[in-house]
DNA sequence: ATGAAAGCGCTAACAG
DNA sequence: CTGTTAGCGCTTTCAT
């Protein structure tokens, strides 16, 4: 493993030139470039990234920090995972898998560390401490998903909003009056205020308010039995039931089971739109079902730009964390903060693939 | 951010004297010890991982190859990577989640920066470019799957030959005497060889001639319209089929049905195994499935373990990649080379969660 | 048991 | 445009 030293010497001149060949930080003669070039061809020379990093104070890595619970993660998540280290590592950062409890302790023993220039968090609650503690240590980072003070933090989240209205515009387009909205049940989970469940449930209640449409909303259990039992509790509660509007894909099978107890079939009977989820969770099921695609790779693509954007023009600034007075306060306060919704994508049981997600600003 | 010098000043000792109070790496007085420990908690001092990496030669980062494809992967990936970077931190270890392409050029670049003291490499195909660019760089790594020539190469895997045992047991065991097996269409995919089908092929082939027992492969494309095709060729080739072992999880509700076109109802008329899949995968359809759950998780931690077990042990010895003779040829042949194969763990539809798979050693 | 000092390989002023 | 030089913060012999 050659040495920048050693380049320097083989092409004729100073360490320092070879460094700004190699970042490219200050412009050099044609000549000597090519000298430089040459020499760290021949010598296979490729630059120490841990010298870099100590050196320069910027490691250019940066963590993803998941829920270590682990067993609430599907599929989406790993798309988040892949998508956030691809980009990453387009854009010359490595991701680093960063399991955190519900503590905060996990956060400040990272950023002590010194390794992270930025971090990225997912699964983010309406109320969290890992994301209180962030901003308390001035640690660059974006959220997945947004808790309900968002001020001063920048995330990328679904609009689950949007995603409601454009189920139910499905469905009442189909000529649906009596619509059932399928939540998580959390009974017996530590969760308490979960974003996704609680912004659905309300953007469902005010829409369905607005539209005049009959409803009920229940609660399914973890896979199938789960939803067949939730299948029961929603025929029962609403009986003329037409229409189903569904956060929580691993129970479908059952939520088709079950309205098949009351011999209502899927789609003859009932149309069930797939909320947040995925066309193969959808295809899952036979008939497959209509879904509210995710935009989970985007999220994590777009998180991490917002992110090394946040970073890579900090580098010319003061670095951020501070040790001492105004950390995080007017210094960077002219840096645009990324809040940026994006909407899921209808695609229709049956139909081809859908189109991409456009990208918001 | 206090540093190493400002401790040792506060505590009236040298800076070598923290150093080793840091790491333990000798014995330090007890009164002075204290003295340390108070002035770094005063001080709110942390290790600065980067300037050790660089004093030292080891970052403690370990790198997890994943192929970008990324299409095929499913939840048991999403373990694998909660997994190992669980237990990677656990460990006092780093995890970075490396995407590569199908050439091994990305494999160079990855070592080349230094950043990493070892490797793991997920999705190893029979002949996998990574695996030997890994081995001929010296760099220390640890295959999750198998390619077909492993000599020296130090794996974590399945066991396919066992869970076809298993899978054929149980079936045998219910009675079934005409079995069918469902395999991946890779029909479209760039992917030759790959180990679980070709393993899980081959061990059912053997295993059904030497249980005398009937048999037809077939093989399903994506989700439940992939899994209706491959009932249908499946009660076609094998009319008086009973018995089904599938390898292919995400098709399974096109199963059930295409299996219920011609009358046969899961469980009453034939029973279903799945193969390296999951409780939460059976329990997905209606009635669940029985499944031989894949070792994900355990295969992960294990291979965390087994590399991070070489990487410590050789900080006493010397470093891996030395620039020059014989790396890797006798310097770490004492070394033991791990190989273990995982077995699955036999899930029965509607009873109880299964057993923890047993350590193998 | 503790200290002094020489780097690890690179970046980034500051000179020229 | 190019070279000099002083670190970045820590580990690790080698003395004491």
């Amino acid at each position: 493993m050659a040495t920048m030293r050693e380049v320097a010497a083989r092409a004729g001149v100073s360490i320092a030139t070879v460094s700004f060949v190699v970042n490219g930080s200050r412009s050099v003669s044609a000549g000597v470039h090519r000298r430089v070039t040459d020499a760290m061809g021949e010598l296979g020379y490729t630059n120490n990234v841990v010298a870099r990093a100590l050196a320069s104070k910027r490691t250019r890595i940066i963590a993803l920090l998941f829920p270590a619970l682990e067993q609430r993660l599907g599929g989406i998540a790993l798309h988040m995972f892949m998508n956030a280290a691809t980009r990453a590592s387009e854009l010359g950062y490595h991701l680093v898998l960063w399991p955190t409890g519900q503590t905060d302790d996990d956060v400040r023993e990272l950023v002590s560390g010194r390794l992270f220039d930025g971090v990225l968090v997912m699964e983010v609650q309406l109320r969290d401490s890992r994301v209180e503690a962030l901003l308390e240590l001035g640690l660059p980072f974006v959220s997945m998903g947004r808790t309900s003070q968002n001020d001063r933090v920048p995330y990328v989240d679904m609009d689950f909003e949007e995603a409601v209205e454009q189920g139910l515009d499905h469905l009442q387009s189909l000529g649906h009056r009596s619509i059932g909205l399928v939540l998580e049940d959390f009974a017996g989970t530590p969760i308490v205020g979960y974003g996704p469940t609680a912004r659905t449930e309300e953007a469902f209640r005010t829409s369905i308010a607005r539209r005049g449409l009959r409803s009920a909303i229940v609660t399914s259990g973890q896979s199938a039995a789960g939803g067949r039992q939730a299948a029961r509790e929603l025929v029962e509660s609403l009986p003329d039931v037409t229409g189903v509007l569904m956060l929580k894909d691993d129970a479908t099978g059952g939520l088709q089971s079950g309205l098949a107890e009351s011999g209502r079939e899927v789609p003859r009977d009932v149309s069930v739109v797939l909320l947040a989820s995925s066309t193969a969770a959808g295809a899952a099921t036979e008939p497959a079902m209509t879904t509210l695609n995710a935009p989970g790779a985007e999220m994590a693509r777009l998180a991490v730009e917002a992110l090394v954007a946040r970073l890579d023009a900090g580098a010319g600034a003061a670095g951020a964390a501070g040790d001492g007075t105004d950390a995080g306060t007017g210094a960077d306060a002219a840096a645009e903060l990324t809040q940026v919704l994006l909407p899921c994508v209808l695609h229709v049981a049956g139909s081809s693939a859908p189109a991409p997600a456009p990208r918001a600003s």
